[in-house]
RNA sequence: GCCCGGGUGGUGGAAUUGGUAGACACGUUGGACUUAAAAUCCAAUGAACAUUGCGUUCGUACGGGUUCAAGUCCCGUCCCGGGUACCA
């Protein structure tokens, strides 16, 4: 008998003494870099939807090990964050210890899995020993700024350098908006405060009143890609914009970089456009108009200058400070009517609102820089304050929106467009002939962009632009389980703490937010800081996504306590080479990390800008949740195919009471106490079926289901098989119980093949026949390609095809065997090891290599297509020296129809020649 | 609206470069073994028609096209999933 459980308790402990996954630089074998996405270790454990990618990277490391590389696979816990928090406030246990319990649960769950991590590896980002660095990395970015001549991230010294030269007049780094224009000599003037303050704009972190995304019940600030429409992400509470100070890192400064840097990746299409969209980079021209009358400019920002002829009026953003100023005063009581309105308006409602054109004219006109003519000035609530200038010049002939405008208000619409009729709508393509324009007529669209914008430099009324979507990212959140900022405050000014020793959190009595609203951290009393300086410490804390920015360098060097990581061992590691996780964090964390990268790197502190070459999203397992049928005001149940006939409840059923959809009824009495009077209408089989559902996973739709249950019940072996059986690894799909007896047949078939009926290794020692030798071969060679095309599910059929031939063969032979199970051995670890000892190794199979294919038994996959067919009525097959009768055989059926075709008759006559060109003489 | 995926039996899915569609597995049905059940093994299983065996026709969301040959390539339509949005 195969007896799972009993074989791999036997081989988690052989792996646990002989430490057999650990891993050293080894400058002698090429290095292979397989990450997972850490997990959040929540109080509620793992799912068999957790371990799906944990699987396949597992196999691909055990593979690469196979094939001779020095693989890192190590694997930690995200272990900062807001449930733990909940759970503190609610029950009172410090999170510390929650994320104890809950690691721990992690672990004996992964354990019983076989994975092949490097456990003296891991890491956790609530250890102080791992923020420690966290902290150090902040103030790294605290002391720097970004050149924007040599795109990089350069030491803040080398700033006020500068500054004590030159001012920063010439000075070509990124800042934020406010930042005065001073001189040398002004600077020597400044303060200690006021330079701190100007500093404080250029570093890449910094401190700045901002309008952020404040969520009432969370009782924090969440960074954009964590709200979505209006709502939290997690939790979905409202979300508002407050005006509060707050951290941020300029993400911005690295926009073309990140956006260049994608380039380079082997990810999925999908979420480089998703990365590429959130930057969102557009390049054109800002233009200035000159209001009449008033004195003062309005800079819009457009794409398409090439239409500045077709501009018939400009928008202003609702919100937009001009607004009120250049209102005329016959125009004021509407204007401040409509923005009343709008301000009214939540989020949500302005935008379900789209298709509805509001807009309200300020009586003022602009001058058109060049045509001089009057240009009238409107608002509207279609152009956003957050994007461009918060200012647009409407084209109605080469944009929707305008051409609806104009439409809708009565607006002439000048077409600048050859040959394009615009009476029914705009025309956006930009594949045109431009005319009405002056000097740009007749040219492209491209060729009269570049000439506008010359023009338009030249009269100093505007010049080449280009807008980015993303914002700064938000750094600070208003909790108590995330790293404390190194930071104090002396006159109300943030300075960091000198010496590079961890500033831990201190022990606080409650962690919810101070009663004048403050962070939990505003709580701990001055002795509670084992480091406290200046008039106040921080009392914010960095965002979830802080520790998992950079948590793959610290796998290579975990326990250093000098360094984040060594530059040796970064140097050997680099790169992650492959990264398996969900898609969901597509401009959350994998956005950041690669910022985070790109900054490291910029410091000369790594060898790499781009953290994750390759990566693969796993799709979500989904939860088939089975549904039971309540009459209505009766506790009697119906049968799924019967219920037609009666007036009922559909109800979620607990999936551990179900088999084939088949009610337990026994058991469905004992889950609850008021099933226990249950009464049941059954089919014409006395049987009840209930009716299933393909859903999220969640307790309270009772459908998750445990890799523990099924270890349990099948064995790791089984579960790992069978969750790379399910579908191809991108995908979504239902997790089905059903269909893991299929993989389990075929292990216990492995384990008979190579036992006698008294349960003794049996293994024939005779010599391999040919076509065993093409068999295993050819199973050789597809299980590599499939392999290194990740496409694990399709490895699991060649698999089983290889051995239900085998056993049809009654073949056991040694060789055969032993390959067999080497290329099983990343799929099912356990047994395998078992087989392998059996086999009469001592050492691991992992210390084994993957085998090679001999081409010489791979004769079909050959077979080339047809090179010729001439006027000579022949037609020539080139094939293999290597294809037999059989092969032959199968071409010319394959081709005969084609030859029947072309010459109304079946082949005369078929020449098989000795180099194996088939030729049919037609 | 725009961008990116996808649509194949009762189910999950295979078909890697255009070359025998439905591999492999689940489920179902029938059979063997058994007092019986479980387990195991064998057979059938896209649909329709024909069944004495051979077989015939249709079939990869729908409608066209290219090709000797299309699930695969091209055009149009519908549906599903994901992203994104008055982004100027």
């Amino acid at each position: 008998m195969y007896n799972f459980n009993k074989i791999e308790k036997k081989w988690q402990e052989f792996w646990r003494k002989n430490k057999t996954y650990k891993v050293f630089e080894d400058s002698k074998k090429e290095k292979f870099y397989v990450l997972d996405m850490f997990p959040y270790p929540s109080g509620s454990g793992l799912s068999v939807g957790h371990p799906l990618g944990y699987i396949a990277s597992d196999i691909y490391a055990r593979y690469k090990t196979l094939k001779g590389f020095n693989v890192l696979h190590p694997m930690g816990y995200d272990s900062f964050g807001l449930p733990t928090e909940h759970y503190a406030i609610q029950t009172g246990i410090h999170p510390a210890i929650a994320t104890f319990e809950n690691t721990k649960r992690y672990r004996i769950q992964l354990d019983k899995i076989g994975f092949s991590y490097d456990w003296d590896r891991e890491i956790q980002t609530s250890d102080p020993k791992y923020y420690k660095w966290t902290q150090w990395i902040f103030k790294q970015l605290f002391n720097s700024f970004f050149c924007k001549k040599t795109q990089k991230a350069r030491d803040i010294s080398e700033l006020t350098a500068y500054f004590i030269k030159q001012g920063n007049h010439t000075l070509d780094a990124v800042c934020s908006e406010e930042t005065p224009i001073f001189s040398a000599s002004e600077w020597q003037k400044y303060s200690e405060v006021d330079k701190q303050k100007i500093l404080l704009n250029y570093r890449l972190a910094f401190l700045s009143e901002t309008w952020v995304n404040w969520c009432e019940k969370l009782g924090t600030v969440l960074a954009n890609d964590e709200v979505k429409d209006g709502f939290s992400e997690r939790g979905s509470y409202p979300v508002e914009q407050k005006l509060m100070q707050q951290w941020s890192l300029r993400i911005t400064a690295y926009a073309d970089r990140l956006l260049d840097g994608l380039k380079v990746l082997d990810w999925s299409t999908s979420i480089k456009e998703i990365q590429r969209n959130w930057i969102g980079k557009s390049v054109g021209a800002n233009i200035l108009f000159s209001v009449l009358k008033y004195n003062k400019n309005i800079k819009v920002f457009t794409t398409r200058p090439d239409t500045i002829f077709g501009v018939n009026f400009l928008v202003l953003a609702p919100e937009h400070p001009l607004c009120n100023v250049i209102t005329i005063k016959s125009q004021k009581k509407d204007v401040k009517q409509y923005i009343d309105e709008i301000k009214l308006k939540s989020e949500k409602e302005r935008k379900s609102e789209v298709k509805k054109i509001t807009g309200v004219f300020t009586g003022s006109y602009a001058e058109h820089p060049i045509t001089s003519k009057k240009i009238p000035i409107w608002i509207g609530d279609y152009v956003v304050s957050n994007y461009g200038t918060g200012a647009i010049m409407a084209v109605p002939c080469g944009d929707q929106r305008d051409w609806n405008f104009a439409q809708h208000f009565n607006i002439k619409k000048i077409n600048v467009f050859k040959d394009v009729d615009i009476s029914e709508s705009a025309n956006e393509n930009d594949d045109i002939v431009i005319q009405n324009s002056d000097f740009l007529n007749n040219l492209s669209s491209s060729e009269a962009i570049e000439k506008v914008i010359a023009v338009l430099k030249e009269k100093g009324s505007g010049e080449r632009a280009v807008t980015y979507r993303i914002r700064d990212a938000v750094f600070s959140r208003q909790r108590y389980w995330g790293e404390p900022f190194p930071v104090y405050y002396k006159n109300e000014l943030p300075y960091l703490l000198e010496d590079n020793e961890v500033l831990e959190l201190p022990e606080i009595s409650e962690y919810l937010p101070t009663s004048s609203g403050e962070p939990p951290l505003a709580r701990a009393k001055r002795e509670q800081w084992k480091k406290f300086q200046g008039d106040r410490m921080e009392f914010n804390v960095m965002p979830g996504w802080a520790g998992s920015s950079w948590y793959f360098l610290r796998y290579m060097d975990p326990q250093n306590d000098v360094e984040f990581v060594n530059k040796q061992k970064v140097n050997y590691w680099k790169q992650v080479d492959l990264y398996i996780g969900g898609a969901e964090h597509a401009v959350g964390h994998l956005l950041y990390s690669r910022f985070w990268t790109k900054f490291l790197f910029d410091k000369g502190l790594i060898p790499f800008e781009e953290p994750f070459k390759k990566m693969i999203n796993q799709g979500m397992i989904l939860g088939r949740s089975n549904f039971v049928y309540k009459l209505k005001e009766s506790n009697t149940f119906v049968s799924f195919d019967k219920k037609d006939k009666y007036e009922t409840i559909r109800l979620h059923v607990d999936i551990n009471l179900v088999e084939n959809d088949f009610l337990n009824i026994e058991k469905f009495k004992k889950w609850r106490p008021e099933n226990s009077s249950a009464r049941f209408i059954l089919n014409n089989d006395n049987k009840y079926l209930c009716s299933y559902e393909i859903e999220k996973m969640s307790k309270s739709k009772y459908n998750i289901h445990t890799p523990d249950i099924l270890v349990e019940k099948f064995g790791a072996d089984t579960l790992r098989l069978y969750e790379m059986f399910l579908g191809p690894i991108e995908q979504f799909k239902p997790w089905d119980s059903q269909g893991i007896s299929g993989v389990h047949n075929f292990l216990k078939k492995f384990w008979k093949l190579i036992h006698n009926d008294k349960n003794e290794f049996f293994i024939s020692e005779s010599p391999p026949q040919k076509n065993e030798l093409k068999n295993i071969h050819k199973t050789i060679k597809k299980v590599e390609e499939d392999i290194q095309r990740y496409s694990f599910n399709t490895v699991v059929s060649t698999l089983m095809i290889c051995l239900n031939q085998l056993i049809e063969k009654k073949c056991n032979k040694r060789d055969i065997i032993t390959d067999f199970t080497i290329l099983l051995s990343p799929y099912t670890p356990h047994i395998a090891e078992e087989v392998w000892q059996k086999l009469g190794h001592k050492e691991s199979i992992t210390k084994s290599s993957f085998p090679k294919v001999n081409t010489k038994y791979l004769i079909d996959k050959n077979i080339t297509y047809p090179v010729s067919f001439n006027g000579k009525k022949r037609f020539t097959i080139d094939v293999s020296s290597e294809a037999s009768k059989e092969d032959i055989e199968n071409i010319i059926m394959q081709y005969e129809k084609t030859i029947q075709y072309l010459n109304g008759n079946s082949p005369k006559k078929v020449i098989i020649v000795p180099n194996k060109i088939i030729n049919f003489v037609v």
